[in-house]
DNA sequence: CAGTATCCACCAGGATACTG
DNA sequence: CAGTATCCTGGTGGATACTG
């Protein structure tokens, strides 16, 4: 998910409903997992759960993000209006995160992929290893 | 979601549940992200919810995705235990894929996802709007 | 038909250094 | 503190041509 493919919403409301399963590019889902899905975005959201956050106190928290990228999650989530952005034009600045009644609305979405993933994870670890287990040696899939 | 950060189910099994957050690169939600969201999977499994389809039949209905794509996404989706691949060797060759036991369980979630993204992609465009169009002239957030 | 092989463009994302 | 600026890498994904 990574690919900046917006339309407007007018050509977006122009469409039929059908044309969503053809043409990936204008696919609402796509659209947003491209945001939602992109490495920090999730872990973003979801440490803004519990209420509104500094930009310090996310970078302690989501620990192996970069300020860079942290930044531009930052962003791309004020853009999607999933987060809002305060500033506190204080010495030093104060910023804080919040998540928007949008943003709060993806949380059991995101809950819902979390669970599931927690559930299946050894399954999918599992299939990975014998499907590269039976490559490695002679192609005997046993 | 796009990093191929693939830890061996014994170490994960060894993790305290709250290295989760802190270190994403082992956080299984982030694993299976890595694999949905990537440009073509969701379009995938939900192309085989209907029931198994040839090589084919998926070009033809996921529409935009190049061969190489469509075999690589088909590949990945193989070797996490969502899909089976049955070859019939007769000329020319038949080749179909067919949703798992785990690859139906993750219909529901994707179920979810594209809800949630058709019930709100409106309001993130016009967010997405009114965010640039604040910038684009000179710094008037309004 | 169902791939594989090769080449290539783009951009996500990390490291590092600097500013108001 | 909260960013911006710059450089650099590796991987994603498209186009094209070829094979069993």
């Amino acid at each position: 998910m990574r690919y900046a493919v917006y339309i407007s919403k007018e050509r977006l409301a122009a469409q039929s409903r059908t044309d969503f399963d053809a043409f990936m590019a204008t696919c609402p889902t796509r659209q947003v997992v491209s945001t939602l899905g992109d490495k920090w975005a999730g872990l973003v959201v979801n440490a803004l759960a519990g209420g509104p956050k500094r930009h310090g106190e996310l970078m302690r928290r989501i620990n192996g993000a970069s300020q860079k990228m942290l930044t531009h999650t930052l962003r791309t989530l004020e853009r999607d209006g999933l987060v809002s952005r305060s500033v506190t034009p204080t010495v030093p600045m104060r910023v804080d995160y919040e998540l928007t009644a949008l943003g709060r609305d993806v949380l059991p979405v995101l809950a819902a992929l979390k669970a599931w993933s927690e559930a299946h994870i050894m399954e999918v670890l599992e299939a990975r290893d014998s499907y590269d287990a039976a490559r490695a040696m002679g192609e005997t899939p046993n």
